[in-house]
DNA sequence: CATGAATGAGCCTTCATTCAT
DNA sequence: GATGAATGAAGGCTCATTCAT
């Protein structure tokens, strides 16, 4: 499973051509979109912020809405980076006999992801809802990928006679819920809490295990 | 615990005196505000969609903020009520000797809320992180009030064996993820979806009685 | 000639009736008006102060302008009053022998009068070069009366052989000026001023004595 | 003592970048101010009157209020340029030997200056009242200084048997008078009147001399 | 006669976007 | 490629005036 630290610097990797100035537009964006919103930032403020003129916006990104696409996009794909390797059945025999293992390891994934682009997560959170291009790629592409993988693993799990029969559905809702529950707790919400995270993710897999193997 | 439904309506009748344009105004706001956002709607747009002149609205609320604030504040309020009757601890003896019995209790109460109000409760999603003043009172009324009762109300279920040990910080944030994930994916991201509501929250209590309870 | 105090009173007797609110109305207004100009009082602050409700204002005074007009008129006529007694040359030989007599009680009389009246009077001012009305009626009824009047009385005393020859026109400018500022400075520049009223006046009264009799 | 013409030329040099709409905006906005008053103009109009958009204007002046300050403020410096001349004494002593040959320098000086900057002087006059700062600026910078300037003028024509001993408060408001009356009268109140000059400030140099000499 | 809710035109200001330099 | 002056539509808000009660 790949290493990714900050979305963008890998963003700036993906794009052919990034000028310093590019970067620095980038940079003030995201910072400043994450914390007055898409709607209430000016490009002006983000020109100043970036140190380049306005103009230089638009020469990069042809409206203010691309450049938060192109800021939003990314990070919805290496969002679910991680579900989207091909074979993944493989990755499981070879790695991870029990589903526990499995867990630990996507939550321990998910959780650096989470840690270093909280800012741009944010604002995925926060314009999904107004974007329906947003939203429809959203479902489409992430949901319903997510959605594909975890299947193949639950039943992978499932015919290892390791979990209890449930509706997929239900229990990626349920385990999903409490691992994205932990991850805005413990990065958006309260992170200037005291955190004892290997703890709480010990107690989390515990309270998910117990919980889907109810009999 | 009492039933309350839609929320515009008891905020309604809280003031004394509401014109009919008022609350024409208010189901206007209300409807535009969790469709585009805030900061992306017009006042222009408010007073077309309510039938009345844009400076009606600003005889009745001072400015945009105040109007959007004249729907969050009850709504954060509304929220936590059943939380707040004072002598939970009473209210527990008498009438649930299981917490299961409590837990299911809760969730329908707040499931009834949540279908009632979604409108109202993603517009204060939304504006949460944008306005300090609310954030603040949200953290402090609302997150507190609810640790507090929530902490009577597990420790009175310990003490009775029912409950295993765990901090309060985290069973609440393990319950309440699930319960959150429950309805927003209920009324929020998929309200669309053939729900056999029954069923789902069965599983629910049985995911987070089985998962607290881990040995 | 007449003792007139606070304008404000005698308007209140010139028409037939003026209710309790009408006055309240006329006095919030001057007192606006005088502090912040026509142009930036609302009705509202007027209606505010006086303590009627807004409707109340347009019941008596069609418009706003009607409200300043119904103001500002009065107090121009007011301001010549003294100037327009019928047969003044008779007062010039019952009462003043000499000039300086006559100078002296007029500035006397309207130094009254400017002390009682100075909130309209700077109303009167500000507002006279935006309403071309105004600006006509006091060219025509005030400066025109004004010119006449001491054209007589200039004439007079210069039969008399008090007075050198001068033109009218200049010799009411310079006295006009004279006297003028004094009362700007002493009741609009300046009010908290120490002054020593008597004595500014003899010398007031000597420089103009002299100027106009420059050999 | 400098010759100074228009303000508005020496206005736009004082600043470095001065574009070419900028200019228009100023012209646009003192015709405006002056003719309506400040208060009554809408950027709006002086935008359609300069011949730029709306927009321009608040790129140049952040606030309508700006605005008028960039016009007042050096309107008030120039007033009083000629004095504020370092060592006046010694202008005294060189140029005019009597106090009746510097009276008239001045008065011909000003009277220039107000000629070419009557609608200039009108806004100051008529915002002073309405706008603390620039009261107090007034009263600070201007009144003060001219009257310093003043005293001392006057007590070195006393010292020299000139002039008869008087308060310089009372002197220069009664010389004051006198010039700023004509100075109204003949390009605010009456400019199409057929003026002399030349004998109309004889006469006022005149009645000045023997009003402040009077015995 | 008095009220004050309602109106809608108009105000100052902001903003994404364009384009000549 | 980069700049920033210029644009003009749109935004939030104010205000004189009307009118049903």
């Amino acid at each position: 499973m790949p290493e990714d630290h900050n979305i963008l610097d890998l963003l700036l990797d993906d794009q052919e051509q990034v000028t310093e100035k590019q970067k620095k537009i980038l940079e003030a964006a995201v910072e400043i979109f994450s914390e007055k919103g898409y709607a209430s930032t000016s490009t002006n403020e983000i020109a100043k912020k970036a140190g380049v003129a306005e103009g230089t916006i638009f020469r990069h990104y042809k409206t203010k809405k691309e450049l938060l696409l192109s800021i939003v996009a990314p990070t919805m794909t290496k969002l679910i980076a991680p579900f989207i390797i091909n074979d993944i059945s493989k990755v499981l025999n070879t790695d991870y006999d029990r589903f526990e293992d499995f867990l630990r390891a996507v939550i321990e994934n998910r959780r650096k992801f989470a840690k270093d682009n909280m800012t741009m997560i944010k604002i995925l959170i926060q314009e999904i809802p107004f974007h329906p291009e947003l939203k429809e790629q959203f479902m489409k592409n992430i949901g319903k990928k997510i959605f594909d993988r975890f299947t193949i693993v639950f039943e992978h799990y499932q015919a290892k006679g390791q979990i209890k029969k449930m509706p997929a559905e239900s229990s990626l809702r349920l385990i999903g819920s409490t691992v994205i529950g932990y991850l805005m707790a413990r990065y958006m919400i309260a992170p200037d809490f005291d955190w004892d995270d290997e703890q709480e993710i010990n107690r989390m897999i515990s309270f998910i295990m117990n919980g889907i193997n109810a009999e």
